[in-house]
Formats: structure tokens, C-alpha cells, sequence
DNA sequence: TCAATACTTCAACAATAATGGAAATATGGA
DNA sequence: TCCATATTTCCATTATTGTTGAAGTATTGA
């Protein structure tokens, strides 16, 4: 199941998301924990924190290769997301580029005229 | 200027995804807290810490309407969020729909044998 | 002007997440 | 087998977020 909160929460950290970036431009093959490490100047410890993190939420997927390791982004993770953020939460109402210059076409326009009290 | 991670971890807390979700439904014309505040179960103060984490990072805009208030999602910034995740994220190796069946044709595929030491 | 309402800000506390050093684990080469 | 290397897990500490009652602010209607 995809709780896109969790996977939101999880790119909503500045170096994970640098992380996270990194690894879809690397490609299906992905990149060593060293090489971003180095490329981020993280210590291997808060790396390994976060790569933890998005490998749990299942955004990034590990490789053990001998006596290395390899990190790749989960491209089907992220498709789900971006579908999820456009149909659940735009869809019906169009926040895709356009939604500013189309306002709602379709919608209800119940103009109610005040609150009832709770 | 837009901090994607700033958005994404607005985004990344089950109650404000909710919350925005009720906006982006409600159309331009948004709704008022107390609707928001019964709809979702939640104490007015807890309400509103929220609405002002999202109005604060350009989710949603507020409004006053004489007595009250009326909170509209801003569909501009989610524009602007689902652009840059598409294509500051995934442009180039796209992970948008079929990415997954559709693995990097124009990726270099280096296939580099080890990391070279930090 | 006073009271009621709608909502916010304040303040205190609870919970959760992030950081990074030290120690542990695994692998491959000497 | 032993050592070096890559990376993780453990743990303590710090920092950030979330929650909610109480008090404050603004507006309207009586």
C-alpha cells in the first residue's frame, strides 16, 4: 500500500531529497554510498541514517554487490507517487500546469454563505 | 523562491495532506476552518497550527471575509512542486508513467566496476 | 457598548527525528 | 589467517515538530 504522506515526509528533508536526486539521475544502476557521501560531504553514519530511511519507505531500493553496496531510486515508487499527487489530490480539479489560468470549470460553486456554527 | 523540500514535508504530515486534499477539492473558493475542523475531527487549535504550516510555505492562501476566514488552495505551488519533481527529479530518466517499463534508454550505462576509495 | 462567535496565538509539554562518534559486521586481498 | 576497507548499527544528545488548553483578538448583532 502507498501512504503517500510517508513518502512525501520522506523528500521533505533537504539531504534526502539532494540524495534522492542524485540517485534517479544516476540511473537504474544507481551509485555507492561512498560516492555520496563525498558528493554530499555527509559523514557515512547520517547517510546511512537517511539512505535507511528512504530504503524503508521503499523510494530507494539496496544492491549487495560483493563486498559493496548500491543504492538505486525505486522508479515505480516515485510514478505512483506523482500519479497519486495528481489524481487524488488535483484530480477533478486540474492543479497540473494550466489549473491558475483554468479555474474550476467543473466545480459545484456552492458559495455558501457562512460557517454553521460547529 | 521554491523550496521543494519545504512543501514536500508540508505535504508529508497525514493531517495536512488531508487538509490540503479537502482544499484542493473545495475549489478556489476554499472553505472555513470550523468545516475543515469538523470534517477532519480535529481541535481548532491543532487546526490551525496546520492551516498556518501550509499558508506559511504558499500551499494555501487565507482569506478574510469579514467575520471570517476561508482558506482556498494556492493550485499555482502544487504546479510548481509537480514541475520540479518531474522534471528536476525524474527529467531526463523519467519516472513519470511507464518509466518503470521503460528502463534508461539514453542513460550511459557506465557500469564502473568499484568506488575509488573516499 | 456588551456578549457571542470564530479563530488565532501563546505556552508548556510530549513525541519524533536528526546528527555523528564509537563499535560491530562483512568482504576480499595479502 | 589477518588486515584494510566499506558501511552499518548502536547509542547518546540535540533539535525540531506536533498537540492542546487557556487566553487573546476581531467582528457582528443585540
Amino acid at each position: 500500500m502507498l501512504l503517500a504522506a510517508e513518502l512525501l515526509a520522506a523528500l521533505g528533508h533537504e539531504t534526502r531529497l539532494a540524495i534522492f536526486r542524485l540517485l534517479v539521475e544516476a540511473g537504474p544502476q544507481g551509485r555507492y554510498p561512498n560516492e555520496l557521501s563525498e558528493a554530499l560531504g555527509l559523514p557515512p553514519t547520517t547517510l546511512s541514517f537517511h539512505l535507511a530511511h528512504l530504503n524503508r519507505v521503499g523510494l530507494i531500493r539496496r544492491h549487495k554487490e560483493g563486498r559493496y553496496l548500491r543504492y538505486a531510486a525505486a522508479y515505480e515508487t516515485m510514478d505512483e507517487l506523482l500519479a497519486f499527487l495528481t489524481q487524488n489530490c488535483c484530480g477533478g480539479v486540474a492543479c497540473l500546469s494550466g489549473a491558475a489560468t483554468r479555474p474550476n470549470e467543473e466545480l459545484p460553486q456552492t458559495t455558501s454563505p457562512a460557517p454553521q456554527g460547529a
